[in-house]
DNA sequence: ATTTAAATATGATATAAGTCATAAAACTTT
DNA sequence: AAAGTTTTATGACTTATATCATATTTAAAT
C-alpha cells in the first residue's frame, strides 16, 4: 500500500500542513522524500517507547494519542487531523514516542525521513515556523485541557468536548451541526478524563434537554449556544 | 531595574538556553538585542489575554504560568525554570498570551524583541531546532499530566509533583533530597489539580509514613524508592 | 440468517475527594 | 513587640463521580 506517486502540490492538506510555504521546487524534493500511506480504523501508527524514524503528515482522517497507564487503562492525550504533524516532538528531543499513535478513521498519512525532516528545517526556515507553530498550538490546547480539568466538571467538560469537535469536524445539517467524527462513548469520556457511564448519562441529559441530538450513530449540537453557556464560553 | 551591561556568552542558563549552539558572533548579536530584567516574587511578566511583543528568556529562577477561570480559580499549567523560554507560543502562531506569567522567587529574565527572534528563527537554524526541542519537551509533560490525571489519584499524583519538583529543583541533602523551591501548598495543590486541604493531608500522610520530612519551610524526600513506587514508575 | 461480541444505556451503591469550619503556626506590617 | 494577615493543619460532613450490575441495542463473525 506504500506509493510514491503522489505529490505535495495536489494533496488535500497542503493548505494547512508545515510545508505549505514551500516553494515548488522545494516541495518537488519533499514529494520524492516522502512515502505515502493509508491505515485503515484501528491500525497504529507507532507505539508508545519506540524509537521515531521519521515525521508523519497526516493528509486526511484522524488519529488518536494514547498513553497506557500501569493497569492497561488508555487515555487519550490528544486527537490530530488533516495537515498536523506526528512524531517532531520525538524526532527533535532524540527520545522514544511518548504516545501510540491510532487511527481512528480510514487515514492516509506521509512519512517523512528524520534526515530529510532535519535537513528541511536547517535550509527553510517556514517549515521550522510551521512546525514551532504547531508545536505552539498543541501545547496551547493541552494546557487548555489541564485548566480544564481543574476547573470544569464533567457536565461542562463534556459540553466543551462537544464544541471542540464541531470546530475540528463538524459539518452544517439541518437540525445544527453534525459532528462527522465516529468515536465511541469509551474514547470521549477518555479525552474527557471520566467514566464511560458517566459520559454516556451527561449525553443523555443533554438530549433530554435538547442540546443535541443523534441521528444514527452520528450526534448532532441542536443549540450551540446554549451548549457554549453550559461550556462557560 | 533594566539594563543591556549582561553578556549571553557568560549567562548562567547558557548551556540550557535556546540560544546555546550559537558562535560567538551571533550570539553577540542577541546580547545587544536583548533587554535584562530582574522580577520579584509575585511580580507578573505578563497577563493572559495580553499581545505578545516578544520573547523571555528565563536566566535564573522559577515562573509559574496560570490560567484563570471564570470563577477565578487560578491553576497552574506549567513551571518554567533556568534557560526555558517564554512566549513562543504566541508569537508564531500570533495570538495573544494564553496564561499569565508570575515569579514565585527572584527571577532574572532576558526580554528579546519579536521582529529579532523571528530573524535570529530564519538565519539560525540551530535557534529554530532548540525552540522545537523546547517546546516539544513542554508539549510532552503537558500530555503526561493529562494522562496523569485520568490515571492516577491524588496520592498517586502528589509523589508524582514530588519527584517532578526532585527532577528540577532538588539538591542532596543530609537526609535526603531537598526540594530547593518554594511553593506554597495551594500552589502545590494547583498544579496537580487538587483541592489546598486535600494536598495538606496527603503531605501529612507521607511524612507520617516517613517518606518525606520537612526542615523549617522545606520539604525532604527521606525515601525516593518508596515515592517513585507510590508514584507509579 | 444466526450466533457472538462489542457498544450503549440506566439503575443502585460506594468512595475519593471537595467543601465548610475552626484553630494554630508562620510570616507582615505597623 | 503587638496586631493583623496569610498559610498550614485537622476534623466533620457532603457530593460528584466511579464502580458494579444488568439490560438493550448495534455491529461483527460464522
Amino acid at each position: 500500500m506504500k506509493t510514491n506517486s503522489h505529490k505535495c502540490q495536489t494533496c488535500p492538506s497542503k493548505g494547512e500542513g508545515i510545508f505549505c510555504d514551500l516553494e515548488n521546487q522545494a516541495l518537488d524534493k519533499v514529494s520524492s522524500a516522502k512515502v505515502f500511506n493509508t491505515y485503515k480504523k484501528g491500525q497504529t501508527l507507532f507505539m508508545e517507547g519506540s524509537p521515531p524514524y521519521g515525521l508523519f503528515c497526516i493528509q486526511e482522517g484522524t488519529i488518536k494519542l494514547t498513553k497506557t497507564g500501569e493497569d492497561g487503562k488508555e487515555s487519550i492525550v490528544r486527537i490530530a487531523c488533516n495537515g498536523d504533524v506526528l512524531g517532531h516532538r520525538s524526532i527533535f528531543s532524540d527520545t522514544n514516542f511518548q504516545a501510540t499513535a491510532t487511527a481512528i478513521e480510514e487515514t492516509t498519512v506521509c512519512f517523512i525521513d528524520r534526515k530529510f525532516i532535519m535537513r528541511m528545517v536547517s535550509e527553510e526556515p517556514t517549515v521550522a515556523q510551521n512546525i514551532i507553530c504547531q508545536l505552539g498550538k498543541s501545547l496551547g490546547d493541552s494546557e487548555d485541557r489541564i485548566a480544564s480539568f481543574a476547573q470544569k466538571n464533567v457536565r461542562e467538560r463534556t459540553a466543551e468536548l462537544l464544541l471542540i469537535l464541531n470546530e475540528s469536524h463538524g459539518k452544517d445539517h439541518a437540525l445544527g451541526r453534525l459532528l462527522e467524527i465516529k468515536l465511541t462513548r469509551e474514547e470521549m469520556a477518555s479525552i474527557i478524563s471520566t467514566a464511560t457511564e458517566t459520559l454516556i448519562r451527561q449525553l443523555s441529559e443533554f438530549k433530554e434537554e435538547g442540546v443535541i441530538k443523534q441521528e444514527g450513530k452520528k450526534l448532532i449540537i441542536a443549540n450551540i449556544d446554549q451548549l457554549a453557556g453550559i461550556a462557560g464560553r
